[in-house]
DNA sequence: GTGAACATACCAACCGGTCGGTATGGCGAG
DNA sequence: CTCGCCATACCGACCGGTTGGTATGTTCAC
């Protein structure tokens, strides 16, 4: 779930220094592995300033998973791919963007709430419901366009749970990437699990594909 | 991937409680969150033994992800679907297989070794290693699957790119699965993803969907 | 002059890892 | 048969450093 810094403000004062410190961070080495004073010395802020922002390292992990939703849903909703009429298209259009938005180290492009849950789904309640509300809410984006397009072409699917496959596929094109040994190899291993979705939904709404 | 412990012989000595004890804490937590002397208490051991057996936590690590390779895919080799005589049915066997493994809390049905890459991917090449092998080895259990069904199928389509499509959507669905509040619903979410995974194969292969 | 936004100094608990030691069992020499 | 020798398996006290978190300022806009 991609936007890089370059799609964010540079944060101002030090809650978002914290937070962009956070989506760095954890991305590269995950939730438990990264301190409160790794964030601040990353943030270029002191501790104090930590706690007066945040109650606690696992507050900062549940407001990370929320501004990280904010930015990256934000982008996706703004995005010209929303432009296309048909609704099948508008969904294929998301993905190509995806494959697109997929560049440089592993890092850079994977989710940062997909790192999270991993680890806090049975130790954080706060992390694991910021998380999911993340993931869910950015597969609700398509729920819509899916109800539109199964009407549209009349098949027989369930709208909701084609959303959520969708963010099955990327979270794990990200799990696949991070196994591989060199960058390319990483950018390609994502795309290419990204285009066997785009060619699932192309069969499944009869549409000749593209291969 | 799946085997629980009944699937495993229990654990004699100390090496194997260890091992163990990690795929139990592991899954739960994360590498990170979880310490040597927890991995010591849970296995019923001293440090002393700990770092007889392993020459630090991180090598551990590496043990485990081979350690679970070993067991799940002598588990999935020798289970009865691979007497299926054509490729695609064996290849849809094995997803029903994984689709009747899956059961219990979220972390008695996922993966180690997408756990811990996640966390180790930059910061640990002993841990992506292992994990990389772990992974990416089970989906060489299928290129050949693959490369037959093609070819009696007569499609055009990359094998291996098709198996390493089944580990991203079985990664996947075990993170969308994290995000659920309930057991049932994470079951229900995690089979829902391999059900599209079905579809789309059997799509790909131009036979009569089952829905 | 008051409250939000930070900085500094500090703490107890816990972390990964070390180390000196013991219990057990195999094995060759006498 | 047995005794000495040694390797392996395991124990648990201990160490220095790091951790998340706190208590107490300081600064400055309103």
């Amino acid at each position: 779930m991609i936007p890089n810094r370059p799609f964010r403000p540079a944060p101002q004062n030090a809650r978002d220094k914290l937070l962009e410190a956070g989506v760095k961070l954890i991305r590269q080495q995950g939730y438990a592995a990264t301190s409160v004073g790794e964030l601040c010395e990353e943030a270029g802020v002191t501790k104090g300033a930590f706690f007066h922002h945040f109650e606690s390292k696992e507050a900062l992990g549940a407001e990370l998973a929320r501004y990280w939703s904010t930015s990256t849903s934000g982008f996706f909703s703004d995005a010209p791919y929303r432009q296309i009429e048909d609704p099948l298209e508008r969904i294929l259009g998301y993905l190509d963007l995806r494959i697109a938005l997929i560049g440089g180290p592993a890092e850079s492009f994977s989710c940062v709430a997909g790192t999270m849950i991993q680890e806090g789904f049975r130790t954080s309640e706060p992390i694991r419901a910021a998380c999911r509300e993340s993931i869910l809410g950015n597969a609700d984006l398509f729920v819509e366009d899916f109800e539109q397009a199964i009407s549209r072409y009349g098949v027989k699917a369930d709208a909701r749970s084609l959303s959520l496959h969708m963010q099955v596929v990327i979270q794990g094109a990200f799990i696949l990437a991070k196994t591989q040994d060199t960058d390319d190899a990483a950018i390609a291993m994502a795309r290419e699990s990204l285009v066997h979705l785009k060619r699932y939904l192309e069969l499944l709404f009869a549409k000749e594909t593209t291969q």
